[in-house]
RNA sequence: GGAGAGGUGGCCGAGUGGUUGAAGGCGCCGGUCUCGAAAACCGGUAUAGGCUCAUGGUCUAUCGAGGGUUCGAAUCCCUCCCUCUCCGCCA
């Protein structure tokens, strides 16, 4: 959620900015400008009556209690109540307006965002290895995987539908050892700590993340109980600290934290429907800080390269872009998305998406922090995955795929899977 | 799921309709004292919003959440949420 006073001290900035996104949300600055408005005009005069209600019924308790006849002031005071409850009522309908209006606006680019329309337009930051070379075609992930018997996309889909995975032997200890990897590397090498969430979330919890109210048609919910699957632990573990003003010297935080993701990808019908790469449940393990803002990009870096080091430790070839401002998310300030190489695609996958929302979620979540001047601030929050599972398990079925059909798995992952590397 | 108890400021804890934003204690900050510290004593110590702006002032809201009664609600009524105890059920 954007600063009510910023929009209301700087409207012209905040519409520069938002046009850059190219979603047209600039449009909506007037409207909360005046809304904004006639709530502040509404609430001082309401305010100024309740002061004087405040004010008399005190005088009343005092009369009384002297024994002298309070009812004229009595039957004024319920005039004034009347008039304040009929104000109330209509500051909440300015205040719900305003709020349905503001929840949908989107982050603020950061300055040092390319400007741009779409994905073409994503500034590419830098390259890591280089593209294997295979002495015969190198074949697709559900054709490898499911001659080995790791997965099986048919049966998956008898139970659930198109859209899912079903991991099967060695297929299923290799996902299951993935997440372990991971969750070790950036516990013991990169300092996060770790966090296993709960994975069904409350309204409140997905309005302070930001995928509520916009996004609704693409997460799941549970409408007997008003509950949603989480669709990333970005959800769970930014909220874990909601309405709570931490000290400055627990920042920053660190988390990471695995869960399945749930998404809908209701806008995404008939698009990579074949395989693992778009699918309704995946696996992700995930990096959440909460830092101060003078630290925010700094920690943006650092952030990205943990997630980089997963890929440069599996020996995966990956570039890393910058999304410009068009193809940014609704939270986002600024994001680098990593991209690994999937051979049997010939095309690359987005694998982790590292953002900072500075202030946008923290002040939905109501998530502060005292300063050491005693000021409550709003604390950077970022989030980057680390990564996304199914795409990395893409990536490596088809980059360590031999002519024969097996698969060599990178020596990191031997004590994960038993010792057993060679898959055949 | 059933029965009961309870949710008050950073923490503990008073408070059943009238200057209660809220006693008291602890903690924390500042000061006095001291060579220094402790103790003692004095003072201060919530959040959000509006107006005003002189680092200041002032008004409003907030005692789990929301609604109601009343001139006036932490205190009374209703709904919901959460915690604890016992029973049931269950992995």
């Amino acid at each position: 959620m954007l600063d009510i006073k910023l929009i209301r001290e700087n409207p012209e900035l905040v519409k520069q900015r938002l046009a850059t996104r190219g979603r047209g949300d600039e449009a909506r600055v007037a409207e909360i400008a005046t809304l904004d408005e006639k709530r502040r005009k509404l609430a001082t005069e309401s305010d100024n009556l309740k002061s004087e209600r405040n004010k008399v019924s005190k005088e009343i308790g005092v009369a009384k209690s002297k024994g002298q006849d309070a009812g004229p002031s009595m039957a004024a005071m319920k005039q004034v109540g009347d008039k304040i409850a009929a104000l109330d009522q209509e500051i909440a309908t300015v205040e719900a307006q305003l709020q349905n209006v503001l929840l949908v606006i989107p982050n603020l680019p950061h300055e040092s965002v390319t400007v741009g329309k779409e994905a073409a337009d994503n500034p590419e930051m830098r390259r890591w290895g280089t593209k294997t070379e295979f002495a015969f075609q190198p074949k697709p992930h559900w054709e490898i995987g499911e001659k080995l018997g790791m997965l099986d996309f048919a049966r998956a889909a008898k139970i659930s539908g198109s859209g899912f995975i079903l991991y099967k032997g060695v297929g299923a200890r290799l996902e299951r050892g993935l997440i372990n990897f991971l969750l070790d590397l950036h516990t013991t090498q990169h300092g996060y700590t770790e966090i296993f969430p709960p994975f069904l979330i409350k309204r409140d919890a997905m309005i302070g993340t930001g995928q509520l109210p916009k996004f609704e048609e693409d997460m799941y919910r549970l409408r007997d109980d008003d509950l949603y699957l989480a669709p990333t632990a970005e959800v769970p573990v930014a909220n874990l600290h909601r309405e709570e003003i931490l000290r400055e010297d627990q920042l920053p935080i660190n988390y990471c934290a695995y869960t399945p993701c749930f998404r809908r990808e209701s806008g995404a019908a008939g698009r990579e429907t074949r395989g693992m790469i778009r699918v309704h449940q995946f696996d992700k393990v995930e990096m959440i800080k909460l830092v101060k803002p003078e630290n925010g990009y700094n920690e943006l870096e650092k952030m990205t390269a943990n997630a980089e080091k997963v890929l440069q430790l599996l020996g995966l070839h990956y570039r890393v872009i910058l999304l410009c401002t068009g193809d940014m998310g609704f939270t986002s300030a600024k994001t680098y998305d990593i991209e690994v190489w999937a051979p049997g695609q010939n095309s690359y996958l987005e694998v982790s998406s590292c953002s900072n929302t500075e202030e946008f979620q923290s002040r939905r979540a109501n998530i502060r922090f005292k300063d050491a001047q005693g000021k409550n601030r709003f604390p950077h929050i970022l989030n980057g995955s680390g990564t996304a599972l199914a795409r990395l398990y893409v990536a490596l079925l088809e980059t360590y795929q031999q002519a024969d059909g097996s698969v060599k798995l990178p020596e990191v992952l031997a004590s994960y899977l038993g010792g057993q590397t060679h898959i055949c």
